[in-house]
DNA sequence: TGTTTTGATGAATATTTATTCATTCATCTA
DNA sequence: TAGATGAATGAATAAATATTCATCAAAACA
């Protein structure tokens, strides 16, 4: 490869004149040729490289740019029936619409699992298509979001409204990601965003009426949540997770203790349930600025998505109250709820 | 590295237990958990066949057989406003609906120039999304074959009716593929295929007569040409190019040079025009079973693909003629017929 | 104006991926 | 039953791709 080095050097005073120079408009044409010359023509990098004066080095950092910029995209189309006795046995035991079952296989960390599930919902939302016209949204779900990230290369999903259906939860710097995912969720779906900007649990129920009347926005959504036709469902324990602290917008450790004592071995957007699925009405009703059951149970199609050892028990309480009618879920959680269906 | 041979050893024996020995059903599963490792968490091809026991070799097998089967698939989402100038040139120039240029940057080629142009529309159809209820096509447009392929992966398109615009052309054995092709964008757009089961060109008019008397297809498909409101319009020269042969459902070179004496300079769908777009009308005109221009100007959207030197006055005639109004083309052609508009 | 910082770039390199080739095993054939 | 054929597979290897690191030039700063 001796000239290598001579053809690199024509190569450099070539680029004086070239587009890649970073002339801001021209790269974006470059990105776009490059991409096409390598995921249509399947020309290798260093070819395109060639062809451009410019280093494999440099076409692997454009397709990089190609693919983070959205210009490039890599959608997974899962087939439908993969785990279908998994499947068929949810919907048949808890009288599912659908359920979604997949081995996303990393079951230690809740982190990941929670990631891959929402990536789930997200993949397969997008091959059915989603169209409604209010869509409730539980924008402080970190799977729901991650289950956005893949709805926004879809272009199969159309809804007017998209409205939150709980307030602000976990500390003020994540209310920005979470009125983020809503406006995104909107976008994608070519609707408005109705924002639900006000804590998700108040200290009373004084406190929460104060703010409801106050504000026009939240009155607006809280209106809106009456029409919800698609529900996009938080289920959690009675527990403090992770990112969250007890206090900033949430239930403190003692009064989640209060709610088990009374019964509850789960909730639904903050709403919680017993072992049987049956409201477990307390006090701290009162403070959720969110949508009710009652509220929910109005719409048509309710999702959740969740999965992990923990959350077995408050999966199962939101299937048997029939708070959630289609559940995305990993394998293991689905065997469990199916073998501990009635038990 | 020495403890590889062992590991490998009680991989193997592990092997005859797992999933990958082809056992049909799983296999799916198998691709599909591959995958998702692969594209959603990022691994890579040596992790995953550590944790499913088997090679790296088998796991980029089965990435590509996820790739060819669907499973995966990377699309293209083309800026719009790459090569604006061109673009909002070529619509002035000859008052079109929609431009369409990218530097495909292989000019020599026409087949590769052709099979190219065809999924840059197929890519920016996809990305507007079709909505007609009568699609006019031609299936034996080797472009507009290559446009399918990129629309099968699209969700955004529908349509009630997908008629051919033109009858058979070129060998028999074609004429397989082109009603595979009407099918299968049928199915794409979930409407129906109405095939145009005749050749293209026939010995005379009688014959002609004949033909369309006998078969009810035909007739069916024939009254839907009165109706198409989307056409994917093929243009070409008076010339008998490479896949086709003169005489099997085709003009003979004969033929081609008494249209060229009477003034045509190109053909759309096989119609002959003039360097100013005007019908050139020949007794080869009644020997022609498709769509006629007057029909196809019925169409509120026409689309042509086209370009390469050899077509550049039969593009230009098409777009004088006013006979497509939506033109997708490569960045040489689309200088071409603007520097050219008006001589 | 000299110095520093920053970011872009390519050569070299490390890593990853695709392909080749030999082996195995099941199926078919004589 | 022996042998042939063909598919499936993994080890070794070739090829392609991503990353590191040093260099350079433009912008920022003194």
């Amino acid at each position: 490869m001796a000239p290598a080095g001579k053809a690199s050097k024509t190569a450099k005073k070539a680029a004086t004149t070239r587009a890649s120079l970073t002339p801001g408009a021209e790269l974006d044409q470059l990105v776009a040729k490059v991409a096409w010359l390598y995921h249509i023509r399947n020309l290798s990098q260093g070819e395109i490289a060639r062809r451009f004066s410019l280093s494999q080095s440099g076409v692997s950092r454009l397709l990089e740019l190609a693919r983070t910029t959205g210009i490039v995209r890599t959608e997974l189309n899962l087939p439908t029936n993969l785990f279908i006795e998994l499947e068929s046995g949810l919907e048949e035991a808890y009288n599912l619409k659908e359920a979604n079952v997949f081995d996303v296989s990393n079951y230690e960390k809740e982190d990941e699992l929670i990631h891959d599930l929402g990536q789930l919902l997200g993949i397969r939302l997008s091959a059915t298509g989603i169209d409604a016209n209010v869509i409730g949204f539980t924008s402080w779900s970190r799977s729901l979001r991650s289950t956005l990230e893949v709805l926004k290369t879809s272009k199969t999903a159309h809804a007017k409204f998209v409205v939150e259906m709980l307030g602000d939860v976990g500390e003020p710097a994540a209310q920005h990601e979470a009125a983020l995912a809503t406006q995104q969720l909107a976008e994608v779906v070519g609707g408005e965003a109705m924002f639900l900007r006000v804590p998700g649990v108040v200290a009373s129920k004084d406190m929460r009426d104060q703010l409801v009347k106050t504000d026009f926005h939240v009155q607006e959504a809280l209106r809106l949540l009456e029409r919800v036709e698609l529900a996009l469902v938080g289920i959690g324990t009675c527990e403090i997770v992770a990112p969250l602290t007890g206090g900033d917008n949430f239930f403190t450790e003692k009064e989640f203790t209060t709610a088990k004592k009374a019964g509850a071995v789960g909730q639904v957007n903050l709403r919680f349930i017993d072992k049987a699925g049956k409201p477990v009405v307390t006090p701290l009703d009162d403070r959720v600025i969110g949508i009710s059951l009652k509220q929910l149970k109005r719409a048509d199609t309710r999702i959740g998505v969740a999965g992990g050892k923990s959350k077995y028990e408050a999966i199962r309480a939101a299937l048997r109250g029939g708070w959630i009618n289609s559940l995305t879920t990993d394998v293991e959680t689905a065997k469990w709820l199916i073998v501990n269906a009635k038990s």
